[in-house]
DNA sequence: TAGATTGTTAATCGATTAACAATC
DNA sequence: TAGATTGTTAATCGATTAACAATC
């Protein structure tokens, strides 16, 4: 039903970011039963510009707000996570299950975003064989034909920095079309893969350089 | 040796996001027994405009370059990693022991960023007591001594959404001053206190939003 | 010297914000 | 109706890129 307008509004970066905060604060106002909301409000508690909710509202959503009233707070919701994915299931597959890749694989919240850790890869030998999570752990030599297999088209990185382009090259083979970079490395990949990394390494840059400044 | 020159540039968040990328490139470089590196290089190779890498270059370092041959890449990973704090060790709560925060604290990598959690809070009766990684888990009402005594100033929120403002307001009041943010919410905290928060959904979203794109 | 590379100043590009008419 | 809020068009702001003189 949230198929009546294909709007081909290019969504960018920056405002796909938002969108996990507005959906956070959505279902807050839900919670406490309001029924509508207006953008200056959502603006006010999220420290943005309203204008900038208002043209993000409509980036993501066919829905329009009514002046003098605001926006339908559940129509929101519904679009919102239709956006960004939530009620699809994604499988993917990890690659490298030191305690970065064992500690995603445990952690259990990533099915509230929809995605689904179907299988580890790693060639350390202790490790291969064991299932965390209900996620076995395989030897990398089985991860194309398995990806093949089950047609899994997210792989996710977890490897050292310096085996992380071979780590892609793998998922590559594979036929991974989007890959979740967890290694502080820019990866080579071809134009239509999607590399989406995640960047710990600059958040802690972030907190340090804060720190500093604290304790000049 | 790197104070000969304070330089007051401010540095962007973008720039800063930038930082992780340059120095593992540098240390590659430095492995394979190369002295100095152009920004070209690092331009091509990390598919960036090479202007920006010496504006980035010259951000956060005191480094020039020489015109012709370039910079020297062991004197850039010595300003680089200083600039990112990598060398001087910062000590760390974490607040919400549930998989997450478990799996964050048996994460072996953060040493390598100059990160150590030291201790981990929480009320589930069930994991106080535990210790994971050499790191111990207490009850929450004991944070803010800890936190005090032991002069820590960085908390890392690994609660749910719906308690992570509360989580936020424990660790102001134990004189935390930058926060980590797992939660995908928006934390009212005072400006002098540093925000940084790691957006996991958003990075899904945009997986999501491939994924969709391809299969359409 | 000639060519490559640097660092800086100016132009471009895109995101954010301000201004304002439309509407409930 | 008056006031609040919407959506859009124009202005502003900041980051990226292009142009170019300086230098090894």
């Amino acid at each position: 039903m949230n198929q009546q307008k294909r709007n081909p509004v290019i969504v960018s970066v920056q405002a796909l970011q938002r969108m996990p905060y507005y959906l956070q604060l959505l279902k807050e106002h839900k919670q406490a039963g309001d029924i509508v909301i207006s953008a200056k409000t959502i603006a006010t508690e999220l420290r943005l510009n309203d204008v900038q909710v208002r043209k993000d509202l409509a980036a993501v959503s066919s829905i329009k707000g009514k002046p003098n009233t605001g926006f339908e707070i559940q129509d929101l919701i519904d679009n919102m996570e239709d956006y960004l994915g939530y009620n699809n299931v994604m499988d993917a597959v990890l690659i490298g299950a030191g305690s970065l890749g064992k500690a995603l694989i445990s952690y259990k919240g990533f099915e509230n975003y929809g995605l689904n850790i179907v299988a580890a890869f790693d060639n350390e030998v202790g490790t291969t064989g064991d299932v965390i999570n209900g996620c076995r752990i395989r030897p990398v030599s089985e991860m194309e034909e398995f990806c093949k297999r089950l047609r899994i088209h997210i792989g996710i990185i977890t490897v050292p920095a310096q085996s992380a382009q071979a780590a892609c090259d793998n998922l590559l083979a594979s036929g991974i079309l989007a890959i979740w970079n967890f290694a502080p490395v820019h990866l080579n990949a071809p134009e239509n893969v999607l590399v989406q990394n995640e960047n710990m390494a600059a958040s802690l840059a972030m907190l340090s350089r804060k720190l500093k400044e604290m304790t000049r």
